[in-house]
DNA sequence: ATTACTGCAAAGGCTTTGCACGGGT
DNA sequence: ACCCGTGCAAAGCCTTTGCAGTAAT
């Protein structure tokens, strides 16, 4: 828990408890849950939490680049405290989303053609400075999670 | 319009006026309008047309696979009638979307480490079937719109 | 002591839906 | 003639916001 206090003074973020209880959960989480989903995961163990503190946790989170936030077709958005560059998996029909594991996030990461990408900013006359990749599924994850 | 009654017909879309507005609208655009966007595009050119039908006639075009429903971090989705993989620019802050010309695109596509992509869909056990390759962009798109 | 954060409830934006009417097949 | 699609308005979901009280620095 440390860490996290000293993370959170280096981006001038209040060290509150709802605010660590939840960057905690998101970061222990494998499933890039929802606010609603990290609302039930970190409630039972708060007396005190309200949903719109998720919220704002997770806005502030976001804006000190602690945390990604990931729309979905399903109209929610998920979250991810891994800032890292990585791949992730989705699924056909649900708006579930699974990390590739850095390994093999890397090996494809490293082997995108810059000059190619380089190519399409000049030619679009914009600086390319980050890349979001979403490797598509059929059928439904395997059930490996690790939230609780 | 001729191309688009028997694109419809193929897929047992009714051909009505509304819908076929909204997709030739769609597929004139470069920008990925929101439906909102859609919708003060096509209702000079139609008497009767509501925002609900854009999005019924967007839902089920989707539903075809005649268009691809993006959402983005500002709230509202964006649509692509292109269904061709093909890769996006997003611009940091903004909720735009541009296309990467089909060549680059392509170039890009074409790299990609067809090994490590099945390695982690075994690794994962899931069929991987599809990729959505997002570069994000500082700053502001050039205005190359297309639409009007 | 100061100031930011929380919780609640209400408001906001995007999207979907129920139902009667009209257009497409 | 049948039935789906449209339009309108209301409802729905996710998220944000205003405000008073509370906790963090």
């Amino acid at each position: 828990m440390v860490e996290i206090r000293d993370l959170f003074a280096k981006h001038n973020l209040r060290c509150t408890q709802q605010r660590m209880a939840v960057y905690e959960t998101l970061r222990e989480s494998v499933s890039h849950p929802t606010a609603e989903e990290l609302f039930r995961l970190v409630k039972p163990r708060m007396g005190k939490l309200s949903l719109a503190t998720v919220y704002n946790t997770l806005e502030a989170l976001s804006g000190a680049g602690l945390v990604r936030r990931m729309p979905t077709n399903n109209g929610c958005c998920r979250y991810d405290a891994n800032t890292h560059d990585h791949l992730h998996v989705s699924f056909r029909g649900t708006s579930e989303l699974r990390d590739v594991p850095a390994a093999l996030s890397d090996a494809l990461i490293e082997r995108l053609p810059r000059d190619v990408i380089e190519d399409i900013g000049r030619r679009l006359g914009v600086v390319i400075d980050g890349v979001n990749i979403e490797l598509v599924a059929e059928g439904r994850p395997a059930a490996e999670d690790g939230d609780g």
